[in-house]
DNA sequence: ACCTGAACACCGTTCAAGT
DNA sequence: ACCTGAACACCGTTCAAGT
């Protein structure tokens, strides 16, 4: 039988407080927050909820979905609220939503992006609300399609890689590895980089052994986002001005 | 005994070929471009090469460092090699050949970005070079790392996404829940996506079921590598301009 | 409908031996 | 140095019962 568990975390268990699956979702990302989704696992759950593995599955189906119903808790308040005067403002805000999002549920950025199951979310508001902004900056047919996509790899892409999960636990010796490799660069082979290693320790992707939780990328965020939007709207430029496509190589 | 697997890969059991490192290393990507990462494990690995998990143990570390070994094996020849003209190229050319890369392994996209371990490649030739050719788009100081990660960040984040794994077995019944859920849209509620339902199912991030390896995003991928690069130039040029700080917010 | 209970086929990793 | 062998503390998931 389920011990009466230290890790406990919802429900009284006695009380009529029957066990649901909006009850175990918010168990997994309070799980999830907590230890990290390395050590998550449907059986850590079920002993939060003081209940048998088994009852959980009757409610979730099987543990990717459960994952899927997290990120979309996680995501549910993603989507700005329309009316931003200039459309670049709003793509911008977007991003920086997200990014403060995945701040306050850092482990679960892995989960994002990088598995499809978490599309299940399919939140039409926001893919509308892209559209409509794209639309407005001149964008039409696949052009439209192509930015939209551009929009949310920029979105997930640099948070995601940002708040990269850290190792679990025999991190200590990995940490000291990574940092003796970054200070050891030659200088003579990579003069640049010896040259910014100090600017770069824990602030440059590679050249981390932190993630965004005690190392945040702030400066390297917001020039990101700067760069996307400036690269979307130049792009829309040059199609206003011919009716053709840009330099670029097309679909 | 580990018995004579059908999995086995490599090595000639009685031969005079010992187990090692990269024999390791190769077989466990071979394995992960069979049957993605999902089903990979190092006790796998240990049938395939017909010893027991303890033997691989000897040789690995942990799980974790073996697959940080396999992210290195797959993108050792990442880096361009120097001499565009143009510094845009040569970016945009880094993002073609990661994308390129990731087609060949694209069950070993999760493991980049998302984990921080990856990073035990370091190859130091990919950051130096990223900084020289920002360096000759004029950037400086703070700007140039910031600006480096730009580049990194777009680098993984559009592809990983592009390749996100699809879950591994119970896939059908999902298949069908996601292709009825996008193809249901409230035209009222959302005009523009059911306006271009049929040229975003399978096409757009969050309205698909497969993933870059059946449905590549091309046209997408295309459009993202453009606007970053666009968005750079513009940035540098607005640098160049003023010795001070673009519109954007700084730090 | 919802949960217990037992079971199956797996994991990563450690530790003690063998050669 | 390199591998076998056994063991520990876990997993996700299924299936048969109970209420």
């Amino acid at each position: 039988m389920p011990a009466a568990s230290k890790l406990r975390i919802g429900r009284p268990k006695a009380a009529e407080n029957r066990l649901n699956r909006a009850l175990i979702v918010e168990t997994s990302l309070a799980l999830i927050d907590r230890e990290g989704i390395e050590s998550f696992s449907v059986r850590n759950v079920a002993r939060a909820l003081d209940v048998f593995p088994t009852a959980v599955y009757w409610h979730i189906g099987d543990r990717n979905t459960l994952l899927s119903d997290v990120v979309t808790l996680v995501l549910a308040d993603l989507t700005p609220t329309r009316a931003t005067a200039r459309w670049q403002d709003w793509i911008r805000q977007l991003l920086v939503r997200y990014r403060n999002i995945i701040r306050q549920h850092p482990n679960v950025a892995p989960l994002i992006g990088v598995q499809l199951v978490s599309n299940g979310s399919l939140d039409f508001r926001l893919v509308e609300s892209i559209l409509e902004c794209l639309s407005q900056a001149g964008f039409k047919g696949q052009d439209l399609i192509d930015a939209y996509n551009v929009v949310m790899g920029g979105m997930v892409g640099f948070t995601t890689q940002e708040f990269a999960s850290v190792p679990a636990d025999g991190t200590e010796g990995w940490k000291k590895t990574m940092r003796r490799a970054i200070a050891a660069v030659d200088a003579k082979a990579y003069p640049r980089v010896a040259a910014h290693l100090a600017a770069m320790s824990n602030k440059a992707f590679l050249l981390r052994w932190e993630n965004g939780v005690s190392a945040p990328l702030d400066a390297g965020f917001a020039m990101f986002a700067d760069a996307l939007v400036a690269g979307i709207e130049a792009l829309a430029k040059a199609k206003r001005g011919r009716a053709k496509r840009p330099p670029g190589r097309g679909s």
